[in-house]
DNA sequence: ATTATCTATAGATCTATAGATAATGC
DNA sequence: ATTATCTATAGATCTATAGATAATGC
């Protein structure tokens, strides 16, 4: 009984991608460490053979998934517009919103996984993962707070630098990664849309915006 | 070469919490699968064949010290204090910097990182230390909450639900796991007292107090 | 006499490779 | 003829246990 065992030959360049793409669920569920060869191979439906003749080892695979997801992450849907926008406290509400919404439904579980597994470890995959994302995202958000700014929009003491925007990204990364689990690991658990929303207001108070703002540019739901 | 390597003998009680002391960095590291029965008893400086006679496998020492680990969670030094407080915004304030400090600080990376690997894994531990810590800590906040309310203290719009306790936790929960990794895993690196300062600013507009309120209940520092 | 501890090891599992086979492409 | 794939397996490592020894407590 040698030979294939599901019949599927695939050129090299197209399995490699089939096996890291397979095979991130596992990794990202159990880590480099607890994932072994046997259930990558599984999960891939190869033998643990054909994955050395990709890689040359369990942690190439593992840095490979790394680079791929890194390399595969897109921009969020709705950046592009932002890009173009002038600079003003709506283009900021966006902004957040985009933060908020890409973090919390915009990733899977194997993306949110993956993350966690990186800040276990080295850290390396998250910091190349944000530098990818937020790169342009950064500077759009502090050139619409300068505008809300000017325009008189922000409370008295409200910060200018990109704290905001780091708090923003932790509040929501960190809401994500809390819900991971089954059952989910807090108390608190609304309802999908209801947690987008408190959590906007949540954001648009902490950062500094007026009422008025708020109320203006935000629309819940 | 029989008998005992260092001369250091225990008692079984003794003995067994110092495993469960000893193994918890590299299970908090490692994660359960990970960690290897080799790597424990080196931790804990003794055999292999010891562990097993205190636990029937790795997985058992794994959950005693989730045990362990919850049932030594202490109330937050300062709890006391706010508890015997009448409601009112400035208990609210404590309260949040009670939160934010306790997650932020008063926190090793040890006990950090087994909540990341509970929410990678199964999420129990991380729901019991969360439950077994913030019993009475919920309550506190909401009472006091509903004080700050009744004194003209919130702005219109803001939540008088739990929801503002547990974006708090979520956010501090966020940033410090974002701290684990070597280097750090995001752009954003204040120095302690100021990302404090930044994230107690942010938090308490975030839950909708009035500018008037914070000048008089925070100090920042 | 009891018990805390060790060394040694069995058996399972895991990583990685060698060598064979079947599909593809010329 | 090349290459994608498999089976089989070596060698390492891992989990757990058996059986021996040394310290403690009576």
């Amino acid at each position: 009984m040698y030979g294939m065992a599901n019949g599927k030959r695939m050129q090299h360049e197209k399995r490699r991608e089939a096996i890291l793409t397979a095979v991130a669920p596992i990794f990202a569920r159990k880590g480099l460490h607890g994932a072994t060869t046997r259930e990558l191979a599984a999960a891939a439906g190869i033998s643990e053979a054909l994955l050395y003749k990709h890689f040359p080892s369990k942690s190439a695979i593992f840095h490979a998934l790394d680079a791929m997801e890194t390399q595969h992450a897109l921009p969020p849907p709705g950046l592009e517009l932002i890009l173009h926008m002038p600079p003003t406290t709506g283009r900021l509400v966006r902004c957040i919103r985009l933060i908020v919404t890409q973090l919390l439904h915009g990733e899977s579980d194997t993306e949110a996984r993956l993350i966690a597994q990186s800040l276990l470890d080295d850290g390396d995959y998250a910091r190349s993962l944000f530098a990818k994302r937020h790169q342009q995202l950064v500077a759009v958000f502090l050139d619409s707070l300068q505008a809300a700014a000017k325009a008189g929009d922000l409370r008295k003491g409200a910060a200018r630098d990109e704290s905001a925007f780091w708090l923003t990204h932790h509040l929501a990364l960190g809401v994500r990664l809390l819900k991971l689990p089954m059952p989910v690991a807090t108390e608190w658990q609304p309802p999908e849309e209801e947690a987008l929303d408190t959590i906007m207001l949540f954001v648009l108070r902490g950062i500094g915006l007026k009422n008025s703002a708020i109320n203006h540019h935000y629309v819940a739901g």
